[in-house]
DNA sequence: TGGCGCAGTATTGTATGCAATCGCTGGTGC
DNA sequence: GCACCAGCGATTGCATACAATACTGCGCCA
């Protein structure tokens, strides 16, 4: 498993979890090098760590390592963002099957709490918000009990998150809000059409903000694809070195 | 990712698919400790290697990681094991879904000739015959076209596999020819209900035998479930088709 | 005699150093 | 003027060295 280290010195989970999150909020665009040194100097950390967090961050997918020429944040391609979307659409209806009916008052308040939360961030914090929004169906796979499903569905939930950051139009989080309050009560209710048909949709609503439209204007994702480096980097010459 | 080093010097992946078929052949057997200098003194290589092929080893759920205490195979529990097995079926629910009356030509051929094999290797090599027949999922997983579903597949598949090194009874394969056979000509036909049918009968068939008996006689396998862990309730029968 | 503490050893965790490879800049020939 | 190639800098791949930690056996004490 990944995340068996809540010992003393995770450290290389450290960097793993703080690259991550860099990357989910697009603090680092898809595309952008990740050169070992800089990181390790930054973390105060030598490159063995960094490349141990790097190895991990390309198992999920979130980096792309090529041999010799170091990591980058990944970048999907279309075909690949609707694989994961199918993927991640079988493994969220397996664990709304395995949670349908089966919701224990305790699992229930935790998933209403959260849905609290997520209505209390929408009004103020986007990031927050969109965060909240990814989280909720974490939950969901860590109430089933499967910690595998948990992992994967961590992993797909990643990975979605960065591709609607290439292909996305902005998250309107007020629709989640609600569809995670319906798909609560239809646990509730133990009514699994209605679950599944609830997830589904929901699930084909984030999808369709990224896969449909050609997403007309915004060219900045199309070009990261076809260049290897972030747009919002002119100065190419550029070296922290030691700075 | 597992695969995208098809370049000059794959060194580590060589690693890492040496142990890995030696973990699945039972050359090791679960629990067995893996020490990386030893095994860096046989592949020739220095410690660094060993550890990047072990970190993805235990990515994949093939081996267990101790913080400062080195790796060893893993050795999954029963509750694990039905996790594996119920995130499998969805998975390849998955696969025949996409497959079912969309199967070209030139795949069914290959699945085909694959099951030619298969029914070869029957006869002759035991290790072969297990082999081909968990490579016959892999290549359904292939033939969708979906790359993270055909490494999803891999991975639980390896899990299963060593799964039922544990607590499996020895694999009788010329049912799974059987059901091989069926299962292309429901997709072929395009009768989704049957590849459903067919494929979840077949999973059942192979969980069956890992999950159902206390497998009388065999300690080892409890012993390694009791060795690191605390004990759980003995093994009662597992709830098969719950998810 | 049996349990407990303590050193020695073995093994892992991390850092650093060196060689190899890639991409780039400047030069050269056509 | 453009394309190609050689040299160079930057960055990665891998190995080794050092430090930290957990496991072994032995001696000590109750």
């Amino acid at each position: 498993m990944t995340e068996p280290d809540p010992k003393s010195p995770p450290r290389a989970a450290a960097i793993h979890q703080a690259l991550r999150q860099a990357i989910l909020e697009q603090a680092l665009a898809p595309g952008a090098k990740l050169p070992e040194d800089l990181i390790a100097s930054q973390f105060g950390v030598s490159r063995t760590l960094v490349r141990e967090a790097l190895g991990r961050l390309a198992a999920e997918g979130l980096v792309e390592l090529r041999h010799n020429r170091g990591a980058s944040v990944a970048a999907p391609s279309l075909a690949e963002a609707r694989d994961v979307f199918a993927i991640r659409r079988a493994m969220e209806l397996l664990a709304v099957d395995a949670l349908c009916g089966r919701l224990e008052p305790a699992q229930a308040a935790r998933l209403e709490a959260h849905v609290e939360a997520e209505a209390a961030a929408q009004a103020t914090s986007g990031p927050t918000s969109i965060r909240l929004a990814g989280e909720f169906h974490l939950l969901l796979a860590e109430l089933t009990g499967n910690a595998l499903l948990q992992r994967y569905v961590a992993e797909l939930a990643s990975r979605c998150s960065l591709i609607l950051s290439l292909y996305g139009r902005p998250h309107s989080a007020d629709c989640a809000v609600e569809e995670h309050r319906a798909l609560i009560a239809a646990l509730r209710a133990g009514d699994a059409p209605a679950c599944r048909a609830l997830m589904d949709h929901h699930l084909a609503a984030v999808m369709g903000r990224a896969l449909l439209p050609p997403k007309p204007g915004d060219m900045r994702a199309v070009l990261a694809r076809y260049a290897g480096t972030p747009a919002p980097s002119p100065p190419r010459r550029a070296k922290a070195r030691s700075a």
